[in-house]
DNA sequence: GAGATCCATTAGGAAAGGCTAACTTTTTAA
DNA sequence: TTAAAAAGTTAGCCTTTCCTAATGGATCTC
């Protein structure tokens, strides 16, 4: 059911993905979900290549179907290369799962080592993590696993709370985060996925956060990648939202 | 402890090896153990490349200084190309002992996967595994699993089946073999490691087996490939050892 | 609406790792 | 002991993916 991306011949009859060419169209597809697209640039800054190595890649992309592509244009996926990137986004979150899970790793480590493994693993070992851990639908940082269909929820209701009017109360769902200082230090402010939140207040450098009674500022940086699922303010007359210093960004995996 | 074999910078100041750069070390590490040794066309065959595809790896694993050669002969490692390869095994071995056990994998599953991920883990999943198995000293097919002080112990006292006289006794340790189907026959013929055999007779295709009440003929090839610890023969006059007409061969990892 | 400033593309080239074909050395065996 | 066979090497080439430098578009600002 799923799609190959390895060493399996292609859907049509084409060769196998190359591991960079894998990566093109993972961030491809994490980038379509943000407001600029998947430009050349920003590619570029993800997969740690040159500009011109981008361009280059993608007209190689475009030829074997998985991309479209116009000049000096974001560009998107086919259908087909949808399908391989969704695939390697449910290997990369179910390996993470796995990692914290089963071998213990801390949630700041597990990325770096999904990052790699996500491109060598079989069917057969997709298939056995998943059991292993009862099909889980969120990784460590909540972020949630593609199924072996392919389908990916979409949580429509997180917002980040960057976005959040003074008032809101909620719970914490997604750290789209992978720097490991960044991580570390939202673990160390007990921001964790599953913590339940009050918006104290605005403020032009981030938002001031109750949590378990204690009160602090959430650095804008840190506040545009926690996604909560939030109620609006309880009584209050606030607009429901506001455009904030920092909007979400989708991060790397 | 262990020797750093991928993405960090080398012992020296070198950079990383290429997947492909440490899979020759562990073939020629593998080879060095038979007495051919590791020649340019075995290396060829193990590695799925042209004879000329060696000649050139070869001249550039001597440059850095991982392995000694002379045109036409046999290569060898040098301990630090011996360092890296012996940690790919280890990689290897316990990682097909973690799909066995810890995934549910078939016996004739593990090799293959094992393959694949040996190059991409770290030394974190190395060691998560090797606790999560309360580190295990031999793999599926009974090979022996490096320390992670790379010490590899050999089992000085197995005899390949091929060469055992009429009457040995004994217990079956390893399988070298990686065929899937060869694999598959073993385990049909419940010739698993851990199993006690009696040789019954020896035979021009083979050797006459006794096992678990039912006799029947083990072809050379494959009895060339069961690693047997075994006592002499009860009280017969037969001599100890006789030339086989195969060898033992090691197998790839 | 015209620069200035990014952003994207092109051209040319390097390194890695494979290949084929031709040639040399070693080994085998008549 | 010598000729044939097998093994190993060399030379030249190809593909992939990256790079730098130069050029060509798009966009923002005043
Ligand atoms: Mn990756
Ligand atoms: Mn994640
Ligand atoms: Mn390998
Ligand atoms: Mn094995």
């Amino acid at each position: 059911m799923n799609a190959a991306i390895g060493k399996q011949r292609g859907r049509n009859g084409s060769a196998s993905l190359s591991h960079s060419q894998q990566d093109y169209l993972k961030q491809i597809f994490l980038l379509s979900a943000t407001s600029r697209g998947a430009t050349t640039q920003l590619l570029a800054d993800r997969i740690g290549v040159r500009p011109a190595s981008v361009t280059g890649m993608l007209k190689k992309l475009a030829e074997e179907g998985l991309v479209e592509r116009a000049p000096y244009r974001a560009v998107h996926l086919t259908e087909t290369g949808r399908r391989i990137a969704v695939e390697l986004v449910r290997h990369h979150r179910l390996l993470e799962a796995f990692l914290s899970r089963t071998l213990g790793y801390r949630w700041d480590e597990v990325h770096e080592e999904a990052e790699a493994l996500e491109h060598v693993i079989s069917e057969r070992f997709e298939q056995k993590v998943a059991e292993l851990l009862a099909h889980p639908d969120r990784d460590p940082h909540g972020d949630p696993i593609p199924t072996r269909e392919l389908a990916l929820e979409e949580d429509q209701h997180l917002t980040a709370l960057a976005l959040l009017p003074k008032g809101s109360q909620g719970t914490i769902r997604r750290v789209t985060l992978q720097d490991q200082d960044a991580l570390n230090l939202v673990e160390k402010l007990d921001l964790l996925p599953g913590t339940a939140i009050e918006v104290a207040g605005t403020h032009p450098d981030g938002i001031s956060l109750l949590v378990a009674g204690s009160r602090f500022l959430v650095p804008s940086l840190l506040a545009a990648h926690l996604l909560v699922d939030h109620a609006p303010p309880p009584s209050s007359a606030q607009p429901e939202t506001r455009e904030g210093t920092g909007r979400p960004v989708a991060h790397e995996q």
